[in-house]
DNA sequence: CAGAATGAAAC
DNA sequence: GTTTCATTCTG
């Protein structure tokens, strides 16, 4: 009868709707089958304190939840919401997140950043015990049932087409996606609260948050022919794309292969390059990212520009720092054949990293109704198999043993992690705080005549990005820096 | 109010 | 297959 309820009227449920999804009220019952199985819980007693049950069937020993009384429910996600809102039934990982944030096993000295709190916290789930995570499924399975228990005539009902004009404006962050890592890391060995502190004091130390440029997959003649013809009534028809994630547990994309997902081609506004007030015009996030770019310490011959900066030359055009790699240095590492590849050059101190995800743009990249960080293609980009084999149902569906699936130790993961596209806000992200020439090099990069490059270097990968990154490994002199 | 994560459920 | 929305809080 779902679709019964459906129909059912959900302004008609009470003005308790002000709930706070905790764990309290899960340990104390039992989840075996869909019947009602939590006799202390009723709608009436639903929002009410723990009941006092000791019992707890399985709990996290890493990272226990919290079952402190609940402070009162923000109105979800800052969003004006009917009074009489019901708020959906949490999944396994809001309840850890809840728990998580709540215990304060990172601290604000570590952290504070809800974004990239969120980031550690799914990277410390992608790394906890499978065990640990069954229990934060179970501990959702109960609250599920609660919530049916408390709201019969409950159904999920998104409001589809409401984030139509909805875009990623700009990844927030991610600063340092290796430091979060470390985060997670020490989080799943057990470090937290102060000793998390210091060990993460410790990194800090000695950590430099990475270089991430993002560049487009190469652009070939071919491609570009096949834009030309495609792109009026593609860009006619096309709405954005939602964001897809990367896989999860339950998804068996996860185990897909990239190359499964075709590109979109690249739109013929891509290839030119407006000059700069207009990049900002089309596009509502900027290039760049160089929000701090004055803070790094400067040698004489460093260019200060900012790229976003009205002072910065984009007249100087200096294509020839592609070129003059490949004549240094050989050629270039091979093409990328499927979106969503990356080139990652090393990333230690040795050779600071520059990691290039070559994931196609949209067609309509630099207008104003597209997100690149919602392709899909810039999501798909995962060459090994997700460390993710966690079933949920694995106990009411029985499958092929995923749950045997070894467990990926957090650095291969890590490298998963980092070829997908969570640098996708834009599609030439350059931190260059801490690394300022490899923003002259890809300012060099920008400066020159795409559309000329293209025409005489046809069917070859444009290679800025391992300019980039060689021309920051001179700068470097081989130096190591920082060690990790 | 977007963003960050994952997952359930609806289209 | 895609989209929304659960949590949380800051910027």
């Amino acid at each position: 009868m779902p679709a019964d309820r459906r129909r059912s009227n959900l302004n008609d449920l009470s003005d308790d709707a002000q709930m706070m999804w905790t764990n309290q009220n899960v340990d104390a019952m039992s989840v075996n089958n869909g019947i009602a199985f939590a006799p202390n819980v009723t709608p009436i007693t639903f929002n009410d304190p723990p009941p006092l049950v000791d019992a707890t069937p399985c709990e996290s020993s890493l990272f226990p939840s919290v079952n402190e009384c609940p402070a009162p429910r923000r109105s979800g996600h800052g969003k004006r919401k009917p009074e009489n809102h019901i708020p959906r039934p949490p999944n396994a990982f809001i309840l850890f997140r809840s728990s998580f944030i709540k215990s304060q096993h990172v601290s604000n000295k570590v952290e504070t950043n809800h974004s990239t709190l969120s980031k550690i916290i799914g990277l410390t789930w992608q790394n906890l015990p499978l065990e640990e995570r069954q229990i934060w499924h179970h501990k959702a399975k109960v609250a599920l049932s609660e919530h049916k228990l408390k709201f019969p005539d409950y159904a999920f009902r998104p409001l589809h087409g409401k984030g139509k004009d909805k875009r990623k404006v700009r990844e927030v962050g991610p600063k340092d996606l290796k430091r979060c890592e470390k985060i997670a890391e020490l989080l799943v060995l057990g470090k937290k609260g102060e000793d998390l502190d210091v060990a993460i004091k410790e990194f800090d130390k000695h950590h430099a948050p990475e270089v991430v440029t993002r560049f487009e997959a190469p652009i070939t003649a071919q491609t570009f022919e096949k834009v030309s013809s495609n792109e009026r009534k593609d860009s006619l028809t096309k709405k954005t794309r939602g964001t897809s994630r990367k896989p999860s547990a339950s998804s068996s994309e996860a185990l897909s292969t990239p190359s499964s997902s075709p590109s979109p081609p690249p739109s013929l506004l891509y290839f030119s390059t407006p000059p700069p007030e207009q990049m900002r015009g089309l596009r509502s996030e900027p290039c760049f990212d160089m929000v701090s770019f004055g803070q790094y310490p400067c040698t004489p011959d460093m260019p200060t520009n900012h790229l976003d900066s009205p002072n910065y030359p984009f007249d100087r055009v200096d294509a020839q720092a592609t070129l003059a790699y490949q004549q240094h240095y050989g050629p270039a590492p091979s093409a990328p054949t499927t979106a969503g590849e990356a080139y990652t050059i090393s990333t230690d101190c040795h050779s600071p990293q520059l990691s290039i995800d070559t994931s196609l743009i949209p067609t309509d990249a630099w207008t104003r109704d597209s997100s690149p960080a919602s392709t899909a293609s810039s999501h798909t980009s995962y060459d090994t198999p997700s460390p993710n084999f966690y079933d949920p149902y694995i106990d009411t569906f029985s499958t092929q043993s995923q749950s045997h699936a070894p467990h990926y130790p957090l650095q291969e993961q890590s490298q998963v992690y980092a070829q997908g596209a969570h640098y996708s806000g834009c599609d030439a992200y350059v931190d260059t705080v801490h690394q300022p020439h490899a923003q002259s090099a890809v300012s060099e990069y920008f400066g020159a005549s795409l559309e000329t490059y293209v025409a005489e270097h046809e069917a070859k990968p444009l290679l800025a990005s391992s300019t980039v990154g060689l021309d920051y490994q001179t700068y470097m002199g081989g130096v190591p820096q920082y060690s990790l």
